[in-house]
DNA sequence: ATAAAAGACAAACGTTTGTTTGTTCCAGTC
DNA sequence: GACTGGAACAAACAAACGTTTGTCTTTTAT
């Protein structure tokens, strides 16, 4: 592990290594992926990787927690922007799926990356993600709603449907932005005939 | 690979050895579960799996397949009893669900393993899971809804919703009936506070 | 210039992995 | 009661796994 008594070099390859875990976690998972894998990409040998970290657990852990700040940044944005509160929750999902499905490798570990696969850190896994959801949490506190509508469920319904998008989107079709779209609509919209 | 010339015999392991499979492939995800793990259950040596399946991959087609026709038997004995569209829906997702958490360890491996893990035989799973899903599509297509909504959005986003649960779901609290019929009522019912 | 720390190499460690091979045993059939 | 094939044991295989250890190089601060 690095000591940091002094700044880290210019030329250190963790950048580059947190990229291609983040990619390999993300697409294949943790068990799916092996140290090995990792390093090829960026040209190390698998020792090298434990001189950043002592376990593969816990570069599982550091790859997470970036993710969980990657994303939460871009959905905070993306809804700060907004002030109507369904327009907001909208907002939250198209950048919520667009990191999910289009442009962020450290995203995809967060929904892709079962704490329970990882015991050791599966604690903290799972503190980290409570505290993104609770972004949503909030965001759906100010909807104004039915008065019989149960947030919770709406909570659990909607990030469970865009989570599981990562199952069977393909690139080409409707594009993340178009689906988070029409997920809001559905839940918004009266959708039974009269 | 057994021949089959003669029949089976009574006291044969197999039932066991899937049933076995299918919890801990259910539970700990395909690459998180070794042989080793899976035949310690049933007593059986490592090397006995191959008499019966001749790699680990096809064991998981087995047991994947399986799991598609158990829970494809329950939530079709479940909106056959009903006529009402809606009705039928909501009894084949109340069904899917409990099937998911509840009771059946085949069931869960289907929605647990992404056919990705298993290279080998992912078209087979794949095409499997397609058809069961296609009970959804034809109880979707019969829903008198407004013209303007998007029945594969709405499928996708109801299974989504569903399947993740798995996620997040622990015994004690809501049964998966409860949520099951929450999920399809936040969908049907106008939601927005005029 | 020099010392110290950062960061990676080189090579191996012991373990676990999926799988194979040869043999044994017992239930079912004639 | 002898034969036979279903079903498992026993033991090992090679490869891949996460990890450790010791050494070397290169950047950075003095």
């Amino acid at each position: 592990m690095p000591q940091l008594q002094r700044a880290p070099r210019a030329d250190n390859r963790l950048p580059l290594l947190l990229d291609e875990a983040a990619r390999l976690f993300g697409t294949q998972g943790f068990h799916g992926t092996s140290i090995r894998d990792i390093v090829r990409a960026v040209n190390m040998l698998p020792g090298s990787i434990y001189y950043h970290f002592a376990t593969k657990d816990l570069l599982l852990a550091a790859v997470y927690a970036e993710g969980v700040r990657r994303i939460s940044d871009r959905v905070r944005a993306a809804f700060d922007a907004r002030t109507d509160p369904w327009d907001r929750l909208e907002a939250a999902c198209v950048a919520h799926l667009e990191a999910l499905l289009a442009e962020n490798n450290y995203a995809r570990v967060v929904i892709r990356v079962q704490p329970a696969d990882v015991p050791s850190v599966a604690p903290d896994l799972v503190a980290q993600r409570d505290g993104y959801e609770r972004l949503f949490v909030d965001l759906i506190a100010c909807l104004p709603v039915e008065r019989s509508v149960d947030r919770r469920s709406l909570r659990l319904m909607l990030l469970g449907a865009l989570n599981w998008t990562q199952t069977w989107y393909r690139p080409g079709r409707d594009d993340p932005r178009t689906i988070a779209r029409r997920f809001v609509k559905l839940l918004r919209a009266p959708i039974a005939k009269e």
